[in-house]
DNA sequence: GCCTGGTTTGCAACCGGTTGCAAACGGGGC
DNA sequence: GCCCCGTTTGCAACCGGTTGCAAACCAGGC
């Protein structure tokens, strides 16, 4: 059995509240008390019970980190970030996996019940409305790597979607590429449509560049494969954008499958500058999306709504960088 | 504000015993009562506080998830399926991340201080002391991805590093090879002395039948990719066995970088059946760990464990299973 | 109508802390 | 030694629930 505040007090020859306030920063309690205090705790073990206190204070430092996305590797290092910048400013984590069978409001009910103090969302897929649905029940939330919109919701970090397909088209147009195509994610994925929107906007009404478009089944390998085997079969472009690396390099599985070259006869470039995109073995040209950043930046703006500020929704939005590697083919 | 028990205790016209008795399950309540109370709860939207009540029941069906390793894509897996089963038996996971900075003490005390109801440490690197830390202070831990031991300080559940030592052995036999490398994680760590171990032991009295062996600084593609570039400069064996699918690949881009092929020139066999090991692109030959069967395992020893029983811990280590693909050359 | 025994209900103490308030304390100035 | 004022300390109420115990209730049997 730990031993609690009145034990400490009863040892200490003190009353309970003066072992309350040697523990609380920012207490009056004169050095003679807190030493004898001190001393009666470390004998016993003493270690303050944090729900009990957060049960008065109203403070859990529990923080809901929600996210259905558990498959694609770039987000173990989301998690990594999360939960050390987390860490590092005294707040624990509760890992909510959002996965299709669970229902959302489910969890907001959950988190609601455990008193967090505030909840990040970790998600590029998650509609908007769950976001919303905490903001409902009056705790603070970022939604990180979420869409950019003009007055949102809720807080939102992420990347700038349209800008990043700006960026990928130019890249292409730079390298002489002019039949062109874009081998997105899910259709029904905001972050896939954003792209494909910016990517479109830069290529149209310029002379003898032409845009085809389709959609993989999934955020994954095996559906950039598949997709990729399709569009050879009836003819490929030039150069692909792809909605993410994993479909990318499901893409360039294909392509090598089929007995092409990259960037020989198709070009690719990717996003996320996943680690893997790197590898020697892989060495795939790619937007890299600035994670560490984004998951900084939500921490920041979480921290400063638990000490009251960040009333009003704001949308914060990085810029990306186009990594090159072997890919695509070199400047015109 | 949130109503309260008492809230709705006042709208019901009830005592608050009733109140809490209608949300707790096995308790001696009439129709009517229960039908007063519940209305009441759904006008004021009630949810009782978990907090709250973890201060009476001793329960707050918290469980600290505690790794070291968010690194290897596999890892990510591995919260995937232990989220979804913690949920699925209601329990929440405080997940902890202990990078090197961390104190492990530190977070020893942190979850104590939240009264989780018990703790998994997901590693296979950690040292034992760590999760005796925990038993120390009288938490249920089971510790995953854990070292097999005969009589264990906490219940472990995780694979037989010797016997897949061993199975690599076997495997690499059966197909021919003689001169035969091993290639290790950091020399260290429990998993690459035990297959170490494993591996050797099957090899040693074979007449004809060399071993060498060596080390990566981590357990990573770039570790793997340098130490294989070394060990191909000095005359490679015919066929390793690589402490881990991440380390695997990145040998085979070294292998590949210097113009050799594989199988044709060196085999290797990894370690863990990673997804990425079965792509297209790098069709690894690889020792299939049961994430799932690990992951399962472990929530029910802490299920068990938390309605009491369990109490003497035991080790429960999976076989592993031999996927083959396309890194070794075909059975002589 | 009364007694019996099983259910249902409320009272009040308790879980482990926090905190407003007023009393006790302590040091400086006279 | 006395008074004044800022610090330190303890009392007691409170946070939002749970639960042992005893009183109130209810149906059935006589």
């Amino acid at each position: 059995m730990a031993a609690t505040l009145k034990d400490v007090a009863a040892r200490a020859g003190v009353s309970t509240s003066a072992v309350s306030r040697t523990f609380t920063d920012g207490a009056s309690v004169s050095d003679r008390m807190r030493h004898k205090v001190e001393t009666a705790a470390r004998e016993l073990g003493y270690r303050p019970n944090a729900l009990a206190s957060s049960l008065t204070t109203g403070r859990t430092k529990l923080v809901g980190l929600v996210s259905d996305n558990f498959r694609n590797p770039i987000f173990l290092e989301v998690f990594d970030l999360f939960t050390r910048a987390l860490q590092d400013i005294g707040l624990r984590p509760l890992l909510v996996n959002l996965s299709q069978e669970t229902d959302p409001q489910q969890s907001v009910r959950m988190l609601t019940q455990y008193s967090v103090d505030g909840v990040v969302v970790a998600s590029s897929t998650l509609p908007p409305a769950f976001a919303e649905a905490f903001r409902d029940t009056g705790v603070p939330v970022v939604h990180a790597f979420g869409r950019s919109v003009g007055a949102p919701p809720v807080h939102v970090v992420g990347i700038n979607n349209i800008a990043c397909g700006r960026m990928a088209a130019q890249t292409l147009l730079a390298r002489g590429y002019r039949r062109i195509g874009f081998l997105g994610g899910p259709e029904g994925a905001t972050s896939t449509q954003d792209r494909l929107a910016g990517f479109g906007a830069k290529l149209s009404g310029r002379p003898g560049v032409t845009l085809s478009h389709s959609f993989a089944a999934a955020y994954s390998f095996d559906a950039g494969r598949d997709e990729m085997l399709r569009l050879l079969d009836q003819g490929p472009a030039e150069a692909y954008f792809c909605g993410d690396d994993v479909l990318s390099i499901g893409a360039l599985s294909a392509i090598r499958a089929r007995g092409l070259s990259v960037p020989g006869d198709v070009g690719i470039i990717g996003l996320n500058d996943m680690e893997m995109a790197g590898w020697h073995n892989i060495d795939l040209t790619t937007i890299r999306q600035p994670i560490a950043q984004i998951v900084d930046a939500s921490v920041a703006v979480m921290q400063a709504m638990l000490s009251g500020a960040g009333a009003t929704p704001e949308a914060r939005m990085f810029d990306c960088e186009v990594i090159e590697r072997g890919t695509l083919r070199a400047l015109a």
